[in-house]
DNA sequence: TCAAAAGTGTTAGATATACACCCATGA
DNA sequence: TCATGGGTGTATATCTAACACTTTTGA
């Protein structure tokens, strides 16, 4: 990349295509939370993605993920993780670059590349977030016809959610701190869609250095109380590939 | 994305952060090929990627990815290509986006987001191929000390080939139209730094429908000769996820 | 007929899946 | 004591990995 470049500030003939003006930089961030189904409480919990209003042309009065400009002097992350807690008020317990959607015919305005990410939020999380009066949360398979092309990116961070689920730890996530694995069993169910055997998937994630038994109980439940796990963050020793701390893989847990 | 938008042409107060200058948008590509070893014909083969040199500051002499700001009018994924050819001559059998890197720091001369694809090309394309000047190859695993963070990126690039290797179809992209079994191995061997059992690795293939036989045999060989494959391009219904023709996990076939 | 690579068969071990069954608690 | 979810055991199917062995050609 970056073959020649103009020193900062005049811009010379850089993105001077034939449209003229420069291509614009927006981030972007597709949350995911846990939400119980339906209004009676104790029921299987589904996935929820929050979305903003547009107060303005185009697309005014749609939905759309939240988000906002690339100021210059902003880290990709950081703008994610700043511009969705402007709106939402929620702070992720995981952030993670998804794609980069540059189609030339996305906004009708003008030429706009959206670096888009992806977040995982607590339930309690959300429960203790004052969202904005334009915000509202909508089932991930349940969209209304959102602005531009979001109904596709949503679509693409489900997918992604879905099968990094299976490979990664990152339904932790959706958790407190310490969590029961019945607690994260119906986490993937909820991601995944379906069913699965108690049984054998208490063995795989015994299995799995990553969790750990913290040796206490879960109190107060009216049958058998379950054994408490914690996610042990991997030595973090993971190694950097980035000399300019710009790592792929990044994540982020909440404290 | 995307909140709210002036109208195109005067830009507002986009990207108007404590850096002043709004982010410039550039496109890069990693592009893997396999070559013979060393001088000696025949022997096992290892990824090679291109680089051009730099003719001005920053990183002056210096090898870096091929790559180009983002034309206002362009897509992505058709700058990527064209900047490749531009400087290599080469066109990829194999094209997809990779990551975007946008650190603060990752220039010197100011905010620089560069959106990477990945790209393979086949052997008999790099044999044909006329190189720039300014344009040589290394070993993917012995590179020299690349501009900006390009070596940070291609790591990235060389960890994401062979985690993809194993379970997507893309092994292929690196030989002909038809290719023996035993050519692909090689192929994935090269790739993933070790050898295979052959047996394992053909049962494997065949079983995947993806990989059909075309019937006929390969001449010359000096021993038994093998039957020819061929990639099938699987329906080529992948359904599409994008109403702005925009796939996030879009393949280019060369025909 | 020999070398070399193509291609098939077989088996032990690991992993996945289904489901029976016991355990510990509150009500 | 009973209902309920927590937790263990176990048998079967499937996948993986290792390697012996047969096949087919050119030299």
């Amino acid at each position: 990349m970056v073959q020649e470049r103009e020193p900062p500030g005049s811009h010379g003939s850089q993105g001077s295509g034939p449209q003229g003006a420069p291509p614009a930089i927006a981030v972007s961030t597709v949350i995911f939370a846990l939400r119980p189904e339906g209004d009676a409480t104790g029921s299987t919990p589904s996935l929820w993605t929050p979305f903003v209003l547009r107060t303005r042309e185009p697309h005014l009065d749609r939905w759309a993920l939240p988000g906002g400009w690339l100021p210059g002097g902003e880290e990709l992350e950081s703008a994610a993780a700043r511009t969705l807690g402007e709106t939402t008020g929620l702070h992720p317990s995981y952030l993670e670059q998804l794609y980069t959607f540059g189609g030339v015919d996305r906004s009708p305005t003008g030429r706009v590349v959206t670096v888009v990410y992806s977040a995982l939020v607590r339930t309690d999380e959300v429960e203790q977030a004052a969202p904005g009066e334009n915000v509202r949360w909508f089932r991930a398979d349940r969209l209304p016809r959102l602005a531009f092309d979001h109904n596709a990116i949503v679509d693409y961070a489900l997918e992604r959610l879905r099968t990094k689920v299976e490979y990664a730890h990152i339904a932790h996530s959706f958790l407190g701190e310490t969590f029961t694995l019945s607690q994260l069993r119906s986490v993937h169910e909820a991601v995944l869609g379906q069913e699965l055997d108690a049984a054998n998937f208490r063995r795989s994630m015994a299995a799995s250095p990553e969790i750990v038994a913290t040796g206490e109980l879960m109190a107060g439940t009216p049958h058998r109380p379950p054994k408490l796990y914690r996610y042990r963050n991997q030595t973090h020793a993971t190694r950097h590939r980035d000399a300019q701390s710009e790592n792929p893989t990044a994540e982020r847990v909440r404290p």
